[in-house]
DNA sequence: TATAGTTAGTTTACCGGTTACATTATACTA
DNA sequence: TAGTATAATGTAACCGGTAAACTAACTATA
């Protein structure tokens, strides 16, 4: 690191003090003009950068926040994060952004690091290994600032700001049943975390209006990824013939892109031997050979949306906790069977 | 923010100093065993998290590197970041992550917010809007360590990743060259960046290589941006039937897309009537209706390379400028003609 | 047994700013 | 013209740690 230009050092330049120099560069009052003047050109001249590490010792305030990701290359991610930072470019925050590659250790590791650099505050969506909750509460209870975002951890004592899952959940099985299937199976995602309960709970909560009894035989907790969508639809395609599923709803778009996988290696073709649709409206949903029906999560508006919550968490202590539901929409395609 | 625990607070509440407090916590020597352990104990029921900050004001190192990008939505730059974190997070580094919008005000904003923070050294692709050198150059000129990758500008003081740009450039064209389109068109990007002219150097080689003359109508320049590539495609679509393009190489794969709407609205087929490369492989190349001939990219490892070279410029002054080449590949598909 | 060497711990100053208060110079008022 | 308000600037202490120098007590050595 180079020798940075201090206060101090333009002070003595200029042969006033330390504080004089302060004053004049953040335009407070009690400044000479001419010295302002004086003080503004010689910053300039011997190239004053202010040190915002010692601001923030005595402000206890970093203007950063920290950003907590399981998955950068789940195309959902990156949108929330420019959601994000469209927020905190306005608003004069930070963005420390950390990847926990859906592993819990990973994110405590994180979480005590951004805690460590004093961030103002901490948008997290977990990992789906996510363990226990204390780890949460604990940081919370300390005060910091925490709001989640999209997988969610609820009743901990922060803001969560998520889709409709399970409404949507509801709506797009409601849509596969709508087509006479009476078999549907379901791909899950993690329980811990509440976008895995809620989509499962809008699955059942469909199944259950049109009186469909639930087989649990088709329903296998996959995971948000691609090898675990696929690797979970192999233990369907593996079911005796006669209890084989007509439909295959998912927990996420990258998961039914796995089963896909899986189907065509079973020599199956969609939808016409099986139906499947997602969940996120990957950039890729509609490119597929068989385009995928889905439900397109706005997750641009998600990240504002947390951002925005968060800075008012941040510089407001009273601010409630809220749980902010953006609406999705559901994107018909092919895959379920429509044309 | 809530009142955060001090060296003070356990050093006063076990009758201590504070400096044997942070020796205990620091592993340093000349602490006894029992002390030591006493002062863990105390760390953890009082709930400390050190300061880092305050660290950071006497160590003159915050452990933090500044990513500058431009565009978080092409998929390129996940993966990049990908590629970073994983490098970051085993070297104990954090990543504060900003996002220029592709516009260089923006970029020159958090690059000085950058400096302010303290970061140990700036990882920057540059936007396509970059007008003038000379802010790289002081910043680089500061003593700040710079790395840039992909989008870099040469000859500045600082190191550079990217991938081969010219000659796969050369290479795509020339597949181009070999299925005997003459009439080859380029949609080139900003010619202040530099894989903007390499890219566009790429090109022109090819065509000198085989005696083709240069047909200037038939470069025009877009940008890194879709909507850009679609302007640009007009542009050449627009032209008198007799000079239009057999076939159009492009800057990138999103320029590539938006060509492909313009192509698609002018009722003509792909690759029939014009066979069209990109260059990046992003994630949607390979499902087109067209699927698309590219450049392979290495994104992951861009970041990877970019990533490590900084921080061995950070750790090391002497460390030598290098321009590290990654090398891409060339995928065939079928929007250049192939079957 | 006097001297030097360790060990465990304390004290002081400092990193680069800001806050709070003190001081000086200037202007205004009676 | 003394007396006071006001503007401009300075000083000291502090934010939360750490480096460096110092001290006290104990141990080893000749």
């Amino acid at each position: 690191m180079s020798s940075q230009v201090t206060l101090k050092q333009i002070a003595e330049a200029l042969g006033v003090s330390a504080m004089t120099v302060s004053r004049a560069l953040n335009n407070r009052d009690n400044v000479d003009a001419k010295t302002k003047q004086r003080v503004l050109e010689k910053a300039r001249s011997m190239g004053y950068t202010p040190n915002h590490i010692a601001k923030s010792l005595v402000s206890n305030k970093t203007y950063t926040i920290g950003v907590v990701i399981p998955a950068i290359s789940h195309a959902f991610f990156p949108e929330v994060v420019r959601g994000i930072e469209e927020v905190t470019y306005k608003t004069n925050y930070q963005l420390i952004l950390t990847h926990a590659a859906e592993q819990f250790e990973r994110e405590k590791v994180a979480i005590n690091t951004l805690r460590s650099k004093r961030v103002d505050g901490i948008l997290i969506s977990t990992s789906q290994t996510v363990e226990d909750y204390s780890f949460y509460k604990q940081t919370i209870d300390s005060g910091m600032p925490v709001v989640f975002f999209d997988r969610c951890i609820e009743n901990i004592g922060a803001s969560c700001v998520s889709v409709n899952d399970r409404t949507s959940s509801r709506q797009i099985t409601q849509h596969l049943i709508d087509h006479g299937y009476k078999k549907i199976a379901y791909i899950s995602g993690p329980q811990k975390v509440a976008v895995g309960k809620e989509r499962l709970g809008g699955y059942l909560e469909a199944l259950e209006a049109h009186d469909i009894p639930v087989d649990d035989k088709l329903i296998v907790e996959g995971g948000f990824r691609e090898q675990q969508g696929y690797e979970a639809m192999k233990q369907l395609l593996d079911l005796p013939e006669s209890s084989r599923p007509q439909a295959v709803a998912t927990i996420n778009d990258p998961s039914a892109f796995g089963a896909i996988e899986a189907i065509k290696e079973y020599g199956l073709s969609i939808p016409d031997d099986i139906a499947i649709v997602g969940f996120t409206d990957d950039i890729r949903a509609g490119l597929l050979e068989c385009p995928l029906t889905t439900i397109r999560q706005p997750a641009y508006e998600v990240g504002k949306k947390g951002a925005e919550k968060l800075i008012k968490v941040i510089e407001d202590p009273d601010e409630p906790i809220e749980n902010i539901e953006v609406v999705t929409k559901l994107i018909i395609r092919n895959s379920c069977g429509c044309t």
